[in-house]
DNA sequence: CTTGACCCTGGAACCGATTCCAGGGTGTAG
DNA sequence: CTACACCCTGGAATCGGTTCCAGGGTCAAG
């Protein structure tokens, strides 16, 4: 199977499939006459699994490790399974900030809803001045989603 | 009032005042004989201000569009609801989805306990390949909490 | 005069996963 | 021979907020 078959199969993209070989995640696969990758079949599950790990918040620099030491015949399980517990209280942790943020929104929205009908047309509000105290900040936590960046083959 | 003043007072960086300068969030500030910044007094207010709006979910970007239509006079106090209510259902979003995780995850350690029970020690378990389904990637996500980074003053 | 604390500048690094780029080759159908 | 779709490379860009850097100046106390 060359790049693009593994990649449409799998859900990503062909420039996706050449990082994870750079990173160590795939082997180098082997090459035909005309220097096109010939991916072995296994290797759409080996996709599908880092994509899968990925999703519940594995990084592709923890899966660079594990897969090697258990593409070496190495057992890492435990510490696989110690990682994905810290993940759980992390994404906990997340869930918490995310929650409080949206807490304080939402009191902000009711206060600012009823200045915004005491102010005359025109005037300045001054919404901003009226946040509540300044919470845990999620830096550099962007809000926009990016499911879709990619989602159609093109 | 000099930049580490303030930034002490607000609880920032004299780097991230100078940063907010850059972005034109913070007006320039005169300066004294030897050239340093000497913030009028109000800038610690405006600074907190940011913070706040930072900590609920605004961008740098577009509190510097806000700011500087309030500066030079306008009103953007409908726009600066509209824009909180679609961060609200942006973190709606953003919770959805982790807790989606979370759920997969707190699943997936469930397999994984009961088939760690059966493996024996030293073999392989193949813990990711039990993974479910890829779910809603969030893609660039770090989990890792960025909270206390620059927590202490130095 | 020296020490030490503070300030200045603009540009680059950081995080992580992915995407984009230019400049070029391969393979196949018409 | 010409399109056209696909593939190759490695390095850089993206996102956002913050931090870091080198190389230099200011200013008060001792």
């Amino acid at each position: 199977m060359q790049s693009g078959e593994i990649a449409r199969q799998a859900g990503v993209s062909s420039d996706t499939l050449r990082h994870y070989e750079r990173l160590g995640l795939l082997a180098k696969p082997p090459r035909t006459g005309g220097g096109y990758r010939d991916y072995p079949s296994q290797t759409l599950e080996r996709v599908r699994l880092i994509r899968r790990a990925l999703s519940v918040g594995f990084s592709l620099q923890e899966l660079q490790a594990i897969l090697k030491t258990r593409d070496a015949g190495g057992v890492p399980c435990h510490r696989v399974r110690a990682l994905a517990e810290s993940k759980l209280a992390q994404i906990d942790e997340k869930v918490r900030e995310f929650l409080a943020m949206r807490q304080q929104l939402e009191q902000t929205l009711k206060k600012w809803d009823a200045k915004l009908a005491g102010v005359r047309p025109g005037q300045q509000a001054k919404l901003l001045e009226a946040l509540p105290e300044e919470a845990t900040v999620l830096r550099g936590m962007a809000l926009r989603s990016n499911k879709n960046k990619n989602g159609g083959r093109k």
